[in-house]
DNA sequence: GACTGTGTCTCCGTGATGATTACAGTTCCT
DNA sequence: AGGAACTGTAATCATCACGGAGACACAGTC
């Protein structure tokens, strides 16, 4: 399974959404449309906003908005915004000479994991959140 | 993070120890090499073994050892064998109309799934358990 | 001033992961 | 033949991360 949380899925999930919808969306009507409540929506709100996503407007009449136009966010950045750097699960690797391989295994992890990583922002940079809504 | 257990890591250390043994290596042995435990290590080497990576020998004197050469195995069939398909986690999506758009989700992280697997399994094709073992 | 909504915190139920133990079946060795 | 070594698998358990839920201060709108 790719990206042990669900952040990813409910980042392309609303922020499609939001493409379909003009004005700001309160948290809590998004909640309720994607099965989720508010509250954890709102960490993943965030997390895009901080990435220049979705801005986020207090008070009545307000909520989450795209901050860019749908044609111009790409995949490669809700995945960056919300799972951050790809990395391969590993287990709990003993370094005391136990295993005479166990002292490569982190490092060539951690090249690996760099390698996935750009792999997987290649292949999402090809899809914008236009595409997405596109579909619906 | 990539792969939510950690079969993968396991399997390809396994099997990149077994490289540098000649001789069937007992699962004990190896697991406690790993800081694990056999019973467990014995679910990912079984997983290996009906992928055809690796052999195993019952009996006194017996244990796990590779079925064919370091340089044939590549990451790319330890990933089939460990993970099976990379599909991208998703939230619980509601199909009763609460949202416009939840109906095209599902099918998309299906596309996406796909693309994202085919970049993985292209990406550990270029590494073989041989290359592994050079770095230790 | 009342209302609406965000941002963040805490608490809790649930499910997955891996550790552990146990045991039947197979193979080797003497 | 008999005992020891090892696998394969099942059952149980502790731990932990994830996400659900409620609450509250703060900020902005009407």
């Amino acid at each position: 399974m790719l990206f042990s949380n669900t952040h990813f899925a409910m980042g392309v999930h609303v922020l499609t959404a939001l493409a379909a919808n003009e004005g700001p969306v309160p948290s809590a009507d998004l909640a309720h449309g994607m099965n989720t409540n508010a509250a954890f929506l709102r960490q993943v709100l965030g997390q895009l906003k901080r990435a220049g996503l979705v801005e986020t407007k207090l008070g009545a009449g307000g909520g989450a908005m795209l901050a860019r136009s749908a044609q111009t966010i790409r995949l490669s950045e809700v995945f960056r915004a919300t799972v951050g750097r790809a990395e391969v699960k590993r287990h709990d690797c003993p370094q005391d000479g136990r295993c005479h391989v166990a002292d490569a295994m982190n490092p060539f992890f951690d090249e690996l994991s760099s390698r996935l990583d750009e792999a997987i922002d290649a292949e999402l940079g090809d899809w914008t959140i236009a595409d997405v809504l596109a579909r619906a």
